[in-house]
DNA sequence: GTCTATAGTGGGATAGAC
DNA sequence: GTCTATCCCACTATAGAC
């Protein structure tokens, strides 16, 4: 997308342009700058070896301005995330068009986004620590991410939405959250995945997708409607329990 | 177990004790000091505010010293852990005396840790972070956590033998790994349970368990047998994809 | 050969002037 | 909103003591 040369977003900024210069303001600019200095150094050098001061200097800023804009070194990965969401977005929408079948809809999606990850495995192992931190706003499940993973969520629901299978309503509604701790769990996996060209996480998405999918329809068999109602139940308790524990913040960092 | 990673650990050194000073020698005496002093200050400050200077002082020996023993702060950790195995070997023997249910046994297993790791919650989730680093030694999948890991899951398999059921030899041999693994799940559940007390993964592990000896036992019933067999054949075939990558390091650090 | 101390280096992060 | 100057700390190099 390379922003600074962006059509803008239109929402902000009405008045008082000086010139064509163009709609973004000048702090959106650095603040695009500092992300594309930090992505092009990750991608050179990984994270661990990509200093504050080198993303800085190619930015062409010092290091308090990339400060001014990024809270921490970590904040800056947020830009890669953004990206690659909306890449997958775009990539799953293409591959998903044309199937109702629930497998191969969970299949393309999940394959869409290791596909696009493939590149960056080395990266993304290291900043996954900083996401595996519970008390990192990184982290997927930190209240902070939240708009990050209620996006991904509702793609999930887009991938259910669009099958052709009548299931119960009250597994339908939990159905998108359970595919994407799903999803996480094969990224923990495919995080720690050394073999060659990650093969392993690929097998474990072909075996396990049939799986997933054929339990889901063995959720609909009277006899074991006993089995998914407790682990419904356990869901809702646990969400509950998490949910007295407010938002109240981490000691340290 | 205590050992693992020291230079000098009871084996060697058997001449030259000057007097009654003690059967373990100065190094190591060192290297108990800053392990003690470590362990004190993460308790007290948490992982990321106690620094190595702190470490060195309380234990009466300089930061050059504190490094002399322990290659980075991360290795101090392992100390923590250590420790934590050694006591849940314990706990966990106690309670499983005279039990044979599988799944009392399981459970009690399971809760022996989360107990004694009660206290040290917030601490376990600042060092789980760098735990999740797939480039860690400290990951437990690396090839330096193989004598750890490699421990607890020899736990696991004595939860598994202590208990009266007879199950298929092909079950058996996976079962401790599978129950290491999960245990592994629950331990990354347990680090982002922000509820009370985390009362959450309590009744996570309450109604999962029995969850999973059901499952156990369903193994056994012939019309799964194919399903089983399918996810045994994926664990043999994900085990030989990792093997064929080596041990080749990762970049940086 | 085993251990200890001093004096760095470099990088994440911040304060405060402009 | 941007800079300069500086702090603090993880970590290292290395010389020297036992």
């Amino acid at each position: 997308m390379t922003v600074g040369s962006s059509p803008g977003n239109g929402v902000l900024e009405m008045g008082s342009m000086t010139a064509a210069e163009s709609t973004t303001s000048k702090g959106e600019r650095t603040r695009s700058a500092i992300i594309d200095a930090a992505l092009s150094l990750f991608e050179e050098r990984g994270y661990d070896a990509t200093t504050m001061r080198a993303v800085a200097e190619r930015a062409g800023v010092s290091t308090g301005n990339a400060y001014y804009y990024f809270r921490s070194k970590e904040q800056l990965v947020q830009g890669f995330y953004d990206r690659a969401a909306e890449r997958h977005d775009t990539l799953s929408v293409e591959r998903l068009t044309g199937r109702t079948d629930l497998g191969e809809r969970i299949y393309h999606h999940l394959d869409a986004w290791f596909e696009l990850m493939a590149d960056h495995h080395e990266f993304a192992g290291q900043f996954f620590r900083t996401a595996a931190d519970p008390s990192s706003p990184m982290s997927p499940f930190s209240a902070e991410s939240a708009p990050a993973r209620d996006a991904a969520i509702a793609r999930w629901q887009h991938v259910v939405d669009g099958a052709e299978v009548d299931l119960d309503p009250a597994i339908t509604a939990e159905l998108p959250g359970v595919l994407w701790l799903y999803q996480m769990g094969l990224i923990l996996f495919w995080v720690h995945d050394r073999s060659r060209d990650q093969i392993a996480t690929r097998m474990a998405i072909a075996h396990t997708v049939p799986l997933l999918t054929r339990l889901i329809a063995l959720v609909e068999v009277p006899e074991l409607r006993g089995a998914v109602d407790d682990i419904l139940a356990l869901v809702t308790e646990v969400r509950a329990a998490v949910g007295t524990a407010g938002t109240a913040g981490r000691a340290e960092r």
